[in-house]
DNA sequence: AACATAAGGATCGTTGAACAACTCGACAAG
DNA sequence: CTTGTCGAGTTGTTCAACGATCCTTATGTT
C-alpha cells in the first residue's frame, strides 16, 4: 500500500491548484502561446471577464499571476497588454539559458537522467517525420526543459519554464517555423550523443554555439518588422 | 531639446510604478524580512485589511505578489503563511547560487565592472568595524547582488534578488549574526582579489568553496530546531 | 476509551455594484 | 501648430454579501 500511496502524493499540488483564478490564468496562458492572443494586444477587463463568466476581480487576480510570469504587461490605469518582446529581451533570454543550460550539461550524469531528454528528442524526430512543425518546437522546448533539469534544482526548472513560456511568444510571431526548428532536431540528437559518452566541456562548447545560432536565426526572423 | 527629454525616458519606469497593492507588497516584503512576521505565521487577511487600511481585494493582490517571490505560501480556503524553508529549499536555494554565480565570476570583466563590487565589500568592512552584523548582512547581500549583475542579464538580476529574499527568511531565524557574517567579509574580499587578476577559474572554485560552507553552516544552524 | 460523525464558527473564495481616478482622443482657443 | 478643456470609456479600489471550505468542539457509537 505505502508504494501506491506515496506515488498519490504527487498529485497533491495538482489538488490544491484549483483556484478560478488559476484555471483563468491557464486559460489565457493557453491563448497567449497558442497566438490567439497577439503581442502588443490589449486585454480588456470588461470584456474577458464576461466571456469567461467570471467577475473582474477574479479575472484580475489572473492577470497578476500573468504578469508575474512576464507573459503580460501591466500599465497603470491602462490596462494589461500581451507582453512584446524587443530584441534585447530575446539577447536577455539567450544570455540566460547560456547559464542555466550550460550548467546543466557540465553535470556528471547517470544513464537513466538521459532517459527523459531522449524520450523527447525521439518525440521531435517523429513530429519532423510528420512535417508538424509545431509538434517538433513542443518537443524541443521538452527536449531543453529535460536538460535543465539534470541540474536537479526544482527552482532552476521553474526558472526554465518560465523563460520557455517567454519564448514562445516569440515563435507565436514567426511566420516559418518549419526553418527554425527543423535544423535543431539534428543538433539536438548530437549533443544528447555528446552527453551520453561523457565529453562534457565538449558538450557545453557544442551547446553555446547552438545557442548562438537560434538566437540569431530569432534575432533576424523578428526584428526586421519589430 | 532632444538630449533632455531623452534623459527623461530613463524615469518612465518610475512612473507606472505605484499601484496600491504593490505598496502593500512593499511593506509586507519590508516587514517580513525584518522578522516581524516570522516563518510559519499566518497573515489574516481581515485583520491585516484593516491595519493597513485597504480592502481585502487590494491586499488579496498583493498576497499574490508576495507568493510568486516564494515569501508567502498560499493554501487553499486556508489563508496565506509566511514561508517557511525546509533543508532541502536551503539546499536548492544553494544549487541556483552556484549557477548564477559561478556564472558571474567566470566572465572576462573590465575594470569598472568591479566598483559596484568594491562599494558593497567597503561597506561590509565598514559595517563590521562597527559591529553592525546585521549591516554586514546587508552589504554581503549587495556585494552578490553586484557579482551577479555582472552577467549583464536582467532576468538573472531578478532572480538572484528574489532568492536573496528567500534566504534572508533563513537568515531572518538565524539567533547568530555575528557567527555567521563575520567570516564571509575576509572571503569576499580574496574573492575579489581573484577576479581583479583575472584568475577567473581560480575565483570561480573559490566561489564553490565559499557556497558549500555557508549552504552547511546554514543547514546546521537551522535544521536541529527547524 | 477510542473512534467516527455532526454541528458551529471562523475564514477564505468569489461575485456584483459602485464610485473615484485616470487615459485618450476630439475639439476649441490662442 | 501648440496648448487647454471636455467627455466617453476603462481601470483602480472599496464594500457588502453569500457560498464553500476548513478547524474545532460536541455528540454519539462501538
Amino acid at each position: 500500500m505505502n508504494d501506491a500511496v506515496a506515488d498519490l502524493e504527487r498529485d497533491r499540488t495538482r489538488l490544491g491548484r484549483s483556484s478560478t483564478a488559476e484555471r483563468v490564468a491557464d486559460i489565457l496562458r493557453d491563448r497567449i502561446s497558442e497566438g490567439f492572443f497577439t503581442p502588443g494586444q490589449r486585454l480588456s477587463e470588461e470584456s474577458i471577464s464576461e466571456a469567461l463568466g467570471v467577475s473582474r476581480n477574479t479575472l484580475r487576480e489572473a492577470f497578476r499571476l500573468l504578469g508575474h510570469e512576464r507573459l503580460l504587461e501591466h500599465r497603470l490605469n491602462r490596462g494589461v497588454f500581451v507582453r512584446m518582446l524587443s530584441a534585447e529581451d530575446v539577447a536577455d533570454l539567450y544570455r540566460v539559458r547560456r547559464v542555466i543550460e550550460g550548467a546543466a550539461v557540465r553535470r556528471a550524469l547517470t544513464p537513466d537522467q538521459l532517459t527523459l531528454i531522449e524520450a523527447a528528442l525521439a518525440d521531435a524526430e517523429r513530429a519532423a517525420e510528420r512535417d508538424d512543425w509545431q509538434g517538433v518546437g513542443t518537443a524541443n522546448i521538452r527536449f531543453h526543459q529535460a536538460l535543465v533539469s539534470l541540474n536537479g534544482s526544482p527552482r532552476l526548472d521553474e526558472a526554465m519554464r518560465q523563460l520557455l513560456a517567454e519564448l514562445r511568444l516569440v515563435f507565436a510571431v514567426m511566420r516559418n517555423p518549419r526553418a527554425f526548428h527543423e535544423p535543431f532536431v539534428e543538433r539536438n540528437r548530437r549533443l544528447l550523443e555528446l552527453l551520453r559518452s561523457g565529453r562534457s566541456e565538449e558538450a557545453a562548447a557544442y551547446l553555446d554555439g547552438y545557442l548562438d545560432e537560434a538566437e540569431k536565426q530569432l534575432t533576424r526572423a523578428y526584428e526586421p518588422n519589430g
